[in-house]
DNA sequence: TCAAAAGTGTTTTAAGTACACCCATGA
DNA sequence: TCATGGGTGTACTTAAAACACTTTTGA
């Protein structure tokens, strides 16, 4: 297949991930750096989201997908398209300008920004010099408009991550109550009463105790659990209550 | 300003509208018709989306405005980006070839998707042949890739409903209890008691009574409520309930 | 006076919230 | 034996769910 590019449309992939260590919600983003030719004087220097144009055989998924895996090397995890960003002047701000000049940019790009949630044990990054992860709360600076697509697709994630158990998409396969409850706290900065959160995710026939128990810590090891997505599925039913 | 379309990208309204009387959730669609000059035969007789190509100035937010604007003369309504639409086949279905034939088409349009809320009572379409409401219920044949696009906006207006008062903005500034109510069933497609709702509404703070009752109905005529944006506004906080 | 829709209360049940101490483990 | 994080139970409060009859009005 003839990879032709289309020039006015773009994916950009808002890469979450958690680092259960530092109990911190991550996102992945590119070094973009870029110095005169002849004064050697720093012209761009700061970090934006993997993205590219879509290819004209591709649908939207596709290409996101296609990103975000020459990225990480990961395929199948969880993607949201979750909004299309089109303003004239989005790559059209100054400090933009030498890079665009630089790769000879369509300046009428409209981007369809997708968020991934990825367990950050399965990305390697050490062939990929320019990636690196940042707390979403300590942000480098951002290329183009990608400081307004990150904030978009956090408030996006938040709100899903109530309703919906993408949580367990951020982290590994077996995981402890309290790291659960660790990564809500990280991703809405809120406190959560342990005794009841315990009870509650406890409670879920989803949440299925294994017969294993944390290794390799120095203190009491905990009980670990996973996600059945099967049971999930077949368990849950929409509730139609109007909470206005 | 120049008007410069970009072949590439376009925007698509779902406009729904509440028929108060009928109880009923509408949509706006557009007659697509096209015969054959030689034979006469019929070639293409369904129903779109309103839509239209971006303009090289324009957000994607001002190009939406714009067409919701062209078809109802109505501007200042919600609106909602909610899913750009990208496969590479999604204009190249059998049923649409004719039209494409004769419509000169760039068949790698990807199309960003808005659908809004408009009160009914606001829209008059003697001037708009073309136009017409259709009950959700009751879709007729649809073009392109409309009738998926129609569905998933329809999915997302459902959840929306849920948790954001954004139902009033297809009545009437003034409604009854049951006015909501009956839209609420319309929309969720489930049944409601009437008691709780009844009590539930009323005891919000943002949602008046107004000194006036119905006028012109046959049988008693229900007390009348407002709508106060800016109460909710100022009411409302974020709950993080984990709803999982 | 009748037909039709408006409007009203109470009980039960489920779930969230608040709160403080003991336990098991590895070092 | 001690420091650390894991793990537990109860009482209270809030809100949803279930449920049937009376009232008001215009015709």
């Amino acid at each position: 297949m003839e990879l032709i590019k289309n020039l006015n449309i773009s994916v950009d992939c808002v890469v979450f991930g958690y680092d259960i260590i530092s109990k911190s919600l991550n996102l992945l983003l590119i070094h973009r750096y870029l110095e005169s030719k002849s004064t050697k004087e720093v012209l761009v220097n700061d970090y934006v989201l993997t993205g590219y144009h879509i290819y004209e055989h591709e649908t939207l998924d596709q290409s996101a997908t296609r990103v975000l895996e020459e990225l990480t090397g990961l395929s199948n995890t969880y993607k949201k398209q979750f909004k299309a960003f089109g303003d004239p002047n989005r790559l059209k701000d100054e400090k933009d300008a030498p890079w665009i000049d630089n790769e000879a940019f369509n300046q009428r790009t409209v981007t369809i920004a997708y968020y991934f949630l990825v367990k950050t044990e399965d990305v390697d990054l050490n062939s990929k010099q320019k990636a690196k992860w940042f707390p979403v709360s300590e942000l480098p600076k951002l290329g183009f408009d990608h400081k307004k697509i990150i904030l978009e697709a956090y408030e996006d994630l938040k709100l899903k991550c109530l309703t919906e158990p993408i949580i367990f998409e951020l982290l590994p396969d077996k995981f402890t109550i309290n790291e659960v409850q660790d990564l809500y706290k990280s991703i809405l900065n809120v406190e959560i009463d342990n005794r009841n959160f315990r009870r509650k995710l406890i409670h879920k026939k989803y949440i299925i105790p294994l017969d294993e128990k944390q290794v390799g810590v120095s203190k009491k090891p905990a009980q670990l659990y996973m996600f059945s997505k099967d049971i999930y599925e077949k368990m849950h039913q929409k509730n139609y209550l109007i909470n206005i």
